[in-house]
DNA sequence: TACCAGGTCGTAT
DNA sequence: ATACGACATGGT
């Protein structure tokens, strides 16, 4: 099957979005303005190709089956959350003093939420004391490695391994996809993370639930919750924001997590991915 | 060539 | 609770 159709995008911008950072997955195949992904819809193997215009959002999708139109609008939608009011977001952030204007730094940057929650979840591991093109590409490793291969019009793309997969590893094989002395923890992770339910918890019991698993700290923690689950008033305290923070605030590095979410509630995570976008890309810092 | 990377872990205080 | 060194290895 092959379709193709437009869905509403407005305040966002798809470049800055996909190169962010964020540890929801690597950034989508690239082919001129046209990016491209494996997404499961409805069960179902798909390849969901898009292009942003102005304020819209071009769909292509191919799959072997018929797959239902409005489940990969939801998918779209949920991926880069679209539904976020983000101009209630620059309400807040324009008339809140140290901060009112990096807003006009990042106009458009919305989360990058997992297409799959384990793949965010090892892909957060994986960052920890790692350069973001170092990790990305490791992920993209595993997938090659150990994912189920698909194979399109447009080239061949690979799933996410699943758990199981990972779990039956050993470090050495692991390794091979460049993740370092992270191999254990990815490994022992995998073997445990299937049985919890994160998405029927609040965020104070899913963050000290993850905190026991191997290789996930503060910051990992708040980055599963965050571009994972879409709890938005998980903070990700790294160094960048420890930086961005010092310079706007005088509060010690290790209340920040705290401090934050006082503050800025349920815009916490948006603050967060402001203020690293400003961080890395002002140059006030020295830049990426 | 050394040095750094979206931190975490284990150990000592 | 807080402080500090070790940690694998790709990227530059």
């Amino acid at each position: 099957m092959q379709k193709a159709f437009n869905i509403k995008a407005r305040e966002f911008d798809l470049e800055a979005t996909m190169y962010s950072g964020q540890t929801s997955q690597p950034p989508w195949h690239k082919n001129g303005k046209y990016y491209s992904e494996l997404l499961i819809i409805d069960n179902k193997p798909s390849l969901v190709t898009i292009k942003q215009e102005d304020n819209k959002l071009h769909v292509k999708i191919e799959s072997p089956e018929k797959v239902p139109l409005s489940e990969v609008k939801e998918k779209l939608n949920h991926i880069f959350d679209l539904k976020f009011d983000i101009e209630g977001f620059y309400d807040f952030l324009s008339s809140y003093p140290p901060l009112d204007s990096i807003v006009d730094y990042s106009r458009g940057l919305r989360l990058f939420l997992a297409k799959d929650i384990f793949e965010c979840i090892i892909s957060s591991i994986t960052s920890a004391n790692c350069s973001i093109k170092r990790w990305t590409k490791a992920i993209d490793n595993m997938k090659r490695l150990w994912g189920q291969k698909y194979t399109f019009s447009k080239g061949t793309f690979y799933s996410f391994p699943a758990p199981d997969v990972l779990a039956n590893l050993d470090d050495d094989s692991l390794r091979l996809a460049g993740v370092g002395y992270r191999a254990k923890y990815i490994r022992k992770t995998s073997k445990r993370i299937t049985r919890i339910k994160l998405d029927v918890m609040d965020y104070d019991e899913a963050f000290h639930l993850l905190l026991k698993f191997p290789g996930i700290g503060p910051k990992v923690a708040d980055c599963i919750l965050l571009y994972g689950f879409r709890k938005l008033e998980a903070f990700p305290v790294d160094v960048w924001i420890k930086k961005i923070m010092e310079h706007f605030f005088s509060v010690d590095d290790r209340h920040l997590r705290d401090f934050a979410r006082e503050e800025f509630g349920e815009y916490a995570g948006y603050v967060q991915l402001y203020l690293y976008d400003y961080a890395r890309k002002s140059g006030i810092f020295g830049g990426v």
